[in-house]
RNA sequence: GGGCGAUUAGCUCAGCUGGUUUAGAGCGUCUGCCUUACAAGCAGAGGGUCUGCGGUUCGAAUCCGUAAUCGCCCACCA
């Protein structure tokens, strides 16, 4: 068809098929009684942009989604955002200091109201990104954890959790976050080795002129808030300590000596200063032993008042400081190199310091043992398999979770405090109100007497509701859409969320629903560049999946990230995947140019080549659709991707379409032609939720639809059972085509000039039609003895062999000849091994055996044939 | 310090309950071809003692043990 481009433009075609899908309403679910098939999107922060992870997670789900509504499912992918309490509100705290405002000159509404322009102005940036990507998300529900639906869930669940006794508040030990200023869950807090030193600091014993112990401490300004220093009771070094006290260096505070087997006898010296307030060890053992809790840091990270000295001062800059002066104080052993791990703030990378501070916490443990079954029976299925493990360890470990930040952007928590002292928690502001005046017997009191928590919560506490929240299941839970769609069907999402969100969610799903949220889980692996490395802003190595898709095509793109995606496995990503992806999408096209490009007569009739190739094909293609439906029932996608792919190109192009493709110049049979266009929209169906662009594009050319219809709704090919036998036939002629090429290729013959094919043994002619056409061959004859001038190839334990008018190379003929009697002999005898080992013969299945038996009878035949070529070439 | 996973062709990976596997795929490499669908292509070819060692078995890439290397997760040794 001389209007189709010889390249395929993805470019022309893309935003022409998005905007006739949102047109026509298809990506939209109701509830009807179809089995509904649903996907929840990860909520990407809402000010974030597009990133090569989303890109893998994000075509996975499309994919999914697609193929559900192809198999007539009423299929429903929900897009929303999150809004990213802690990394928001960082980037607007940045905007807001660019423009020379800090946040504490600003109240807390004026903050909120900037933090809600930006939220306006690149929020919803990614999910625009996401339809490049072709992702057919039902845009109508896009939902935010900070909307209406949302927030009032978040209250509710809050109450509700607070009701049933599982929520407290109460001063705790604390990750504190000293740049964000809040705290942190553990799950936040990521350990990185760093070096660092290890400082033996000497302590003067108290009453014991010149005596002194010491200490090591990888934190020297933590010496600052030092309440006693412990030691081992086992410990006979320093049994004399018994009772006494020490002097901590440069403060001169005396401090206990305690002892405890908490302290490791054969790390350091021994000897553990304890700083209750700074670690959460020491406040074990302040705890334990009564001890002084001195709070040196102030929230920023400085020294404070109760420090004493270097008031003010950053408590890196006093590490170093306080050294120098212990040093000119005589008061340092020595230093050596020490490795440590060092908790930062995942989302600020400050160092965290643990703290002392009232926070809110949600007790787990009880809303543990539901949601650890339903993923040990397998209710819930982890793909792969293999998270199971790092799930149940955490369940059967869990920790109460530190919701409460002290951030201003997120869900304020609902505790109002009373003037009387004491709190109350309610939904809303009148609700507070009334339980006040209950709680207080006072009718006088008003809202302005009650003073809300300042404090926001935790992101993950509106995130694990998603999969409720999304359909307002937790405000009403007998709604139309939450009773159909909910439980979910498949959640996609990287192994490193499993704490932060997929546990939550299913822990949530049966503290609120009493059901698993999702039935099955699949992780993604991490998309790293193709020398290994993570893809990070920093290191530069991460394409813009924009770029990509304006240089590969959207469909190039996806098959590309797929390709790379093992099920299970990292993603060593490379730009030559999508080179591969767009080569693709060319041949898909170029195959349909082919195709439209013929010209049909009806009253032709069908040569007998195309009807045994459609034979085959049919065969061919079943195949590899039970063998599709197979892997993508194991979520291995790029398994089955590469089987499509595989059918698509070398059986379907480069076999099928040769063998039925007309002599140039002249029309295809209209029977041959039908079921040509049959197959090709076949194919297409299967490809669509991979590539969806390409395959709406075509398969436009290809029907004569009405407008609103589309591949989108069509259903998928279903695969039925074929015929082995003739794939099997199939493959041994392509063996024999291939030999007539290698023949050709050698004595340089072109493909024009035709051959005779001459065959000694057993040759099933059935398929000779397609022979004489892709071989070119003028007659197939069968000989007894092959003649001189011949050049020959064996398929199985038949030789054929095509005259040849120059000489052929006996030589080399005899070489390859002798190489391949060589490799069969071999074979042989290793086969007979085994058959003459009676253990073998006695123990080894029946089936076994036979398998054994058949291949040394075709081993045998095999090299009669050869030795019966070889004879005669030597003849020659 | 505990646990989990990996190690198969130059690269990325299949190989599920041991037996048609002296091991497959895609990409890359090499050799021919600008053959009127496609050079982003076509037709071919080469490439591996399945990380090492030991064991179980008639039979091991596959199961067990062990060592090495790499990766990930968890943990309160300052």
């Amino acid at each position: 068809m001389s209007e189709l481009a010889t390249k395929y433009n993805p470019a022309e075609v893309e935003d022409k098929w998005y905007a006739y899908w949102m047109e026509h309403g298809l990506f939209h679910s109701e509830p009807d009684n179809r089995e509904p098939f649903c996907i929840v999107i990860p909520p990407p922060n809402v000010t974030g942009v597009l990133h090569m992870g989303h890109m893998l997670n994000n075509t996975i789900q499309d994919i999914l989604v697609r193929r559900a509504r192809m198999q007539g499912k009423n299929a429903l992918w929900v897009p929303g955002t999150d809004h990213a309490a802690i990394s928001t509100e960082a980037k607007v705290v940045a905007k807001l200091a660019q423009e020379g405002i800090q946040k504490t000159d600003l109240t807390r509404e004026e903050f909120l109201t900037h933090a809600w322009d930006w939220t306006h102005k690149y929020g919803g940036i990614i999910l625009s990104q996401l339809r490049k990507l072709g992702a057919s998300c039902d845009w109508e529900r896009t939902a935010f954890t900070m909307d209406e639906i949302r927030s009032k869930s978040v209250m509710r669940v809050f109450c509700d959790l607070y009701n049933r006794g599982l929520i407290y508040r109460g001063v705790r030990m604390v990750n504190w976050d000293p740049k964000a200023l809040t705290a942190l869950s553990d799950e936040e807090v990521i350990y990185k080795e760093e070096q660092s030193k290890l400082f033996y600091l000497r302590y003067m014993v108290e009453g014991e002129e010149g005596k002194y112990i010491v200490v090591a401490t990888t934190r020297p300004e933590t010496i600052l808030g030092d309440t006693a220093v412990c030691v081992n009771p086992n410990d006979e070094r320093y049994s004399w300590l018994k009772g006494k006290r020490v002097i901590v260096p440069m403060v001169g505070r005396s401090v206990p000596i305690i002892m405890d087997d908490y302290v490791e006898m054969e790390f350091g010296t021994g000897c553990l200063k304890v700083t209750p307030a700074h670690d959460v060890n020491d406040y074990m053992l302040g705890d334990k032993y009564g001890l002084e809790t001195i709070d040196i840091f102030n929230d920023n990270g400085t020294i404070s008042e109760a420090g004493g000295m270097y008031v003010g001062m950053d408590r890196f800059d006093v590490r170093k400081q306080i050294m120098v002066d212990l040093e000119n104080a005589g008061l340092v052993e020595k230093v050596e190199d020490y490795v440590n791990k060092v908790g930062h703030s995942e989302r600020t990378d400050a160092v965290i310091e643990p703290k002392l501070s009232m926070q809110w916490f949600v007790k787990m443990q009880d809303l543990a043992i539901p949601a650890l079954e339903a993923v040990e029976t397998d209710y819930i299925k982890f793909v792969p398999a293999k998270y199971k493990n790092t799930y149940r360890y955490w369940m059967t470990n869990i920790k109460d979770w530190c919701i409460s930040r002290q951030l201003w952007w997120g869900h304020q928590i609902p505790a109002w405090y009373l003037p009387t002292g004491g709190y109350v928690v309610a939904e809303t502001e009148e609700e507070a109100l009334l339980k006040a005046i209950e709680k207080t017997g006072n009718p006088e009191l008003t809202l302005s007497d009650l003073k809300r928590d300042p404090d926001c919560l935790d992101t993950w506490f509106s995130s694990w509701l998603w999969p409720i929240s999304l359909f307002n299941g937790i405000l009403d839970p007998e709604n139309k859409d939450f009773k159909y769609y909910y439980p979910s069907t498949d959640l996609v999402t990287g192994p490193d969320i499993i704490f932060f969100w997929v546990a939550r969610m299913i822990i949530a799903g049966y503290a609120f629903c009493n059901d698993k949220p999702f039935s099955n889980v699949y992780f993604t692996g991490i998309v790293r560049d193709k020398i290994g490395r993570k893809m990070s802003k920093s290191l530069g190595n991460s394409p813009d999946p924009l770029e990509l898709i304006d240089k590969f095509g959207a469909d190039g793109v996806r098959m590309g990230i797929m390709l790379a995606a093992p099920a299970g496995h990292d993603i060593m990503y490379d730009d030559s995947l999508c080179e591969q992806g767009r080569n693709f999408c060319n041949k898909i096209w170029n195959a349909f140019r082919l195709v439209k490009g013929w010209q049909v007569d009806y009253e032709k009739p069908q040569p007998e080549a195309s009807a045994k190739g459609i034979e085959w094909f049919e065969a061919e293609m079943n195949r590899t659709l039970i063998e599709v439906e197979d892997l993508m029932g194991k979520f291995r996608i790029s398994e089955a991707l590469m089987a499509i792919y595989k059918l698509f190109w070398d059986e379907f192009s480069s076999w099928y379409l040769e063998v039925i493709k007309p002599a140039y110049g002249s029309p295809i049979d209209g029977k041959t032609f039908d079921k040509t266009l049959h197959f090709f929209d076949t194919l297409l169906r299967l490809l669509h939720p991979f590539m969806p662009f390409i395959t709406e594009e075509l398969w436009q050319h290809l029907t004569d639809r009405n407008c609103g219809e589309s591949i989108m709704t069509a259903r998928l090919p279903k695969a039925e059972s074929y015929d082995e036998e003739a794939i099997a036939r199939f493959d041994y002629l392509k063996e024999v085509i291939a030999g007539i090429r290698t023949v050709r290729k050698q004595k340089q013959i072109p493909q024009k000039d035709s051959l005779e094919l001459l065959v000694k043994g057993p040759h099933n002619g059935s398929l000779d039609s397609i022979l004489e056409k892709m071989g070119n061959l003028s007659d197939i004859l069968s000989i007894e003895e092959k003649p001189a001038a011949a050049a020959s190839f064996i398929v199985a334990s038949t030789e054929y062999s095509i005259p040849v008018a120059s000489n052929i190379n006996v030589e080399e003929e005899l070489k390859k000849l002798n190489s391949d009697l060589e490799y069969h002999e071999k074979f042989l005898a290793s086969v007979r091994k085994k058959l003459s080992n009676e253990k073998f013969v006695a123990n080894a299945p029946e089936k076994v055996v036979a398998l054994e038996k058949k291949k040394e009878s075709d081993a045998i035949e095999k090299i009669a044939a050869v030795k019966a070529a070889i004879q005669a070439l030597s003849q020659a």
